[in-house]
DNA sequence: AATGAGACTTGGAAAAATGTTT
DNA sequence: AAACATTTTTCCAAGTCTCATT
């Protein structure tokens, strides 16, 4: 492994505000308890919480009162959620936001504007660091604050306390002759091959969190650019690439026989390959840990339907090949419900067959190099050499739906999506009853992309699938500046594309990244 | 060679910012 | 200019994957 940098200096972090204590006490079975500060601030942390379904999930609560009652009066370690009473905090969330609301236009713009400064503030000491002389920016300068953990789906420790992360629990990474900043840090590292400012072991979880430089920063976009030549990679050995699937798929060899299954699925079907996880994780699955409950052989045709990647469900039906079909068909068989329908394979060994085919290739490269293609030719499917910029708009957003839809970027629709609906419906009727023919093809265009995007997230396809080149590429072709298709972070994200056009903000992010991802020692 | 810790990328929800309608 | 709707950004959880270690 090379090094990232040569020379790395930076302020280390920003940790959060401690909690001020305001004495609120709560009632147990009805007797008065004193709380300590820390105590508080966790009583205060969930009746944030108050209005929101969490608060409804009794493992939520009970995972509360497992980290809460330890510190409360000997005589009420034992109390449950029910037998508390936190009204007064409940009233006290209450109150600030009855107070928040009430406040006049100016008092609110001038206490956001007070916040805006404060935190450029300490942006300008934590929010930069130099790498080989030259100054980058920080993505995350501010260290997580304590909480309660919102992990997402059944994770089974949501709802537990989070504890505050201090000093003597972060490691910093800098060069050797920067002298670290003051105060007791758990250690300072000089690690050159790795690209963290700095990190900490989250208690609760026990996982690793770390400090990385922003996008902008030339190792984040050479790193970037890299993998989407990597994707292109995919597209020009795909057949090699299918054959030795296809291979795979017949062998005699069992392990082979289940690997081939899995690439099938992830390059077919773009699921995720699935590392094995934790007990005490959300139970969530990719194609090497589905279950035999999650696949249903009808003839022909295989339905899998399972919860992915941040419990968001997956389904889909296919029509594979026989050869899939039968290695299904003898891998679920005889085997219970809760089996694993690939037991020999792990995720490991996966990406060990890709990348004895094409070198570095592994199972992610698969839903980069197909979101990207879809995109693509979505884009290219029709003809846009005399149309107004809101149709290539349309057209464009409707590639990225294509990508996400393939990636199964799911959400759930804000509460108020229906009432948007109808009120999206009235204006398109008022159009029609005017007569103006344009405006409402326009609505009628709105209201349909509207439905068909209900239940999809078209974020996370532009940020992390879909090859910016591409879009740049067809702006260019149709005459659509790329700024209307990106936002202004994402432009500055893919300034490596064509820095000309990226926004311009002195000093950082307009720049291209060095030629070599890494420097030689 | 297999395993798991560590490092790095991806992800939806919620907050904040911005745009539109009343 | 308030109220509401939509878009963008932030947050940090949750994946993937490599490499050191045994």
């Amino acid at each position: 492994m090379s090094a990232y940098w040569e020379t790395l200096s930076h302020n280390g972090v920003n940790f959060p505000e401690e909690y001020v204590p305001s004495g609120l006490t709560i009632k147990v079975n009805g007797a008065e308890a004193q709380l300590t500060p820390l105590a508080e601030e966790m009583a205060y942390h969930l009746a944030k919480k108050k209005d929101t379904p969490y608060i409804q999930d009794p493992v939520f609560t009970s995972n509360f009162m497992k980290d809460f009652s330890k510190l409360l009066p000997p005589a009420y370690r034992r109390a449950t959620y029910s037998e508390v009473d936190f009204s007064r905090f409940f009233n006290q969330v209450d109150q600030e936001r009855a107070d928040k609301e009430s406040m006049s236009k100016e008092k609110k713009k001038s206490l956001a504007a007070k916040r805006k400064n404060s935190r450029e503030a300490l942006k300008a000491r934590y929010g930069r660091a130099t790498v080989d002389g030259k100054e980058v920016e920080i993505a995350n300068w501010m260290v997580e604050p304590p909480g309660l953990f919102m992990g997402r789906g059944q994770h089974p420790l949501r709802g537990s306390w989070k504890p505050r992360v201090t000093q003597d629990d972060v490691i910093l990474n800098l060069d050797e002759k920067t002298t670290a900043p003051a105060g007791k840090w758990k250690q300072v590292v000089h690690d050159h091959n790795s690209m963290w400012m700095a990190k900490w072991v989250d208690k609760l979880t026990e996982k690793e969190k770390y400090v990385w430089l922003h996008e902008t920063s030339p190792i984040q976009q050479s790193r970037n650019m890299a993998k989407y030549d990597k994707a292109q990679a995919v597209g020009k050995n795909l057949d090699r690439i299918r054959s030795k699937i296809e291979e795979g798929l017949e062998s005699n060899d069992e392990v082979a026989a289940q690997v081939a299954t899995v690439c099938y699925l992830i390059d077919r079907l773009g699921m995720r390959v699935g590392d094995e996880k934790d007990e005490d994780e959300a139970d969530t699955v990719g194609a090497s840990t589905l279950r035999v409950e999650h696949v249903q052989i009808d003839g022909p045709t295989v339905e899998f339907k399972f919860l992915g990647k941040d419990s968001v469900p997956w389904l889909k039906k296919d029509t594979p090949p026989p050869a899939v079909v039968r290695n299904l068909k003898r891998l679920t068989s005889g085997k219970s419900q809760d089996a694993e329908v690939f037991h020999h394979v792990s995720s490991q060994m996966v990406n060990q067959f890709l990348s004895s085919i094409v070198p570095g290739l592994s199972a992610k490269v698969f839903r980069t190099y197909h979101a990207t293609a879809t995109a693509d030719e979505v884009l290219h499917s029709k003809n846009f050499s005399h149309a107004e910029d809101l149709d290539k708009l349309y057209h464009a957003k409707e590639a990225n739906l294509a990508a996400a839809v393939f990636c199964n970027h799911q959400r759930t629709p804000p509460k108020t999506w229906e009432q948007s609906l109808e009120k999206k419906k009235e204006r398109l009727e008022l159009a029609r009853a005017s007569g103006s023919e344009a405006r409402a093809q326009k609505l009628e265009r709105e209201v349909d992309f509207y439905v068909r995007t209900k239940n999809y997230n078209l974020n996370t396809s532009m940020k992390n699938y879909i090859d910016p080149r591409v879009y740049k590429k067809w702006c260019d072709e149709v005459g659509l500046e790329w700024a209307k298709v990106y936002s202004k972070s994402l432009q500055k994200k893919f300034s490596w594309v064509s820095p000309e056009d990226a926004v311009s903000e002195p000093g950082v992010g307009v720049s291209p990244p060095a030629s070599g991802a890494k420097h030689s020692p």
